[in-house]
DNA sequence: TTCTGTGAATATGTTCACAGCT
DNA sequence: AGCTGTGAACATATTCACAGAA
């Protein structure tokens, strides 16, 4: 058995790994409009969040500014991106195509710098062999073959509920370490294995909270404040 | 003893809220399968956190459980429930009846408890018009009014990042607070309004990250361990 | 006893404010 | 001068550990 120990300094802390790709697409965005050099200012307006946070973020990852000056924009672009791991491929398998499998197999920004989606996989026959977004679905029995034979590293889950765990439990089993799940439930993995939840219905949630305290409630009182 | 005229002081940390959906989900699944009673620790499990936290999450919201017995399910889940706004039905828009709009408009957790999508609407002539899960597509130009004849006081933008600003405005000059935005930008609007962002290539950079760590990149360097 | 509820301790994250480089 | 990088102060979140109710 494994000691519980974990490295003391885990080096970037999950709160600015989790803002990084906010910078990132603000950088890309400059980058097109031929911008240069940015401050940390600018960065911070075009990215949602203060100049402080941001500068302690960047901070992080080295000392790649200039006093005076700025950021140079492609040379952050490029040290962010390395940071991600984003200079590199990364084959991405969806398995559930059903409307969301669909959406997300469609939607550009998936398969932009850094992902490919490299396997389209469903259980219904009724679906199987259909042609998505460029890619032929494979069954769910292919499942381990097809991550295997094509360097997979990524699974999305976006799958019914019920057949999430399963489906997780068997990419695990072939090696699969990082996994975004769509399904409403919560997924049980060894050790070392990364899962990250998309909730909708999480979401709504937490907005209906919020909403509620400004209506005071279902009375919707006409004197807001 | 509480007077429970006014709720004023519940100053429900943002960690705690975003966690409620969850015990609400596990407590859901309980009631289904009959359980009337359970421990702070197999809540815990149930929802993938740990006890302590559960114990001073749902501590915020009062004493609802029984020392040395645990919480009544049917009660928490009310508790819960309330706290959420839920007990009433919130009015939700989907604009943007791409693939993401028409996956979020059939996806049955959305249309669950304490939601109701009340309105469909697109820009692109061929859809709308359309039924889609029960509900026809709207033209955008009927934005404000249908938002205003139906009560919606949550608006998801399933649009193209192009749009994503443009509608936001539109849809706060006629009064929505809450806005769950899909598209791929920082929107900038008014204090007071909320807006949580989901995110699809964001959550995958951060996997990425985490990837890279373990494999130490694509040449799976030294194992440190 | 069992298990909740909670202060105290710790860990993590954010903001301030200014030293230090260009 | 202007702007980054960062220690220190502050704020929030998590975990511990146990007092106290059933």
């Amino acid at each position: 058995m494994k000691s519980p120990s974990q490295p003391r300094d885990r080096g970037i802390p999950d709160a600015t790994v989790a803002r990084l790709p906010l910078y990132l697409r603000a950088l890309h965005g400059m980058a097109e409009k031929a911008i240069a050099t940015v401050s940390s200012e600018d960065l911070a307006v075009a990215a949602g969040v203060n100049s402080a946070k941001l500068r302690k973020d960047l901070s992080h990852l080295g000392s790649y500014g200039t006093r005076g000056v700025g950021y140079d924009v492609e040379y952050l672009v490029y040290q962010i991106s390395r940071e991600l791991g984003l200079t590199q491929d990364w084959a991405v398998a969806i398995v559930g195509v059903g409307n969301l499998g669909r959406a997300l197999a469609n939607y550009g920004g998936f398969v932009s710098r850094g992902f490919r989606v490299a396997a389209l996989i469903d259980a219904d026959p009724e679906v199987v062999g259909d042609d998505i977004a460029g890619l032929n679905v494979e069954h769910i029995d292919e499942l381990e073959a097809v991550i295997k034979r094509r360097g997979v590293s990524i699974v999305v889950l976006a799958t019914p509920a019920a057949a999430a765990q399963e489906v997780c439990d068997r990419v695990v089993a072939v090696g699969v370490t990082s996994i975004l799940n769509f399904a409403p439930v919560v997924l049980s993995v060894p050790d070392g294995v990364d899962v990250r939840k998309v909730d909708l219905s999480i979401e709504l949630q937490i907005l209906a909270f919020h909403e509620q305290r400004k209506a005071g409630g279902p009375l919707m009182a006409v004197d807001s404040q």
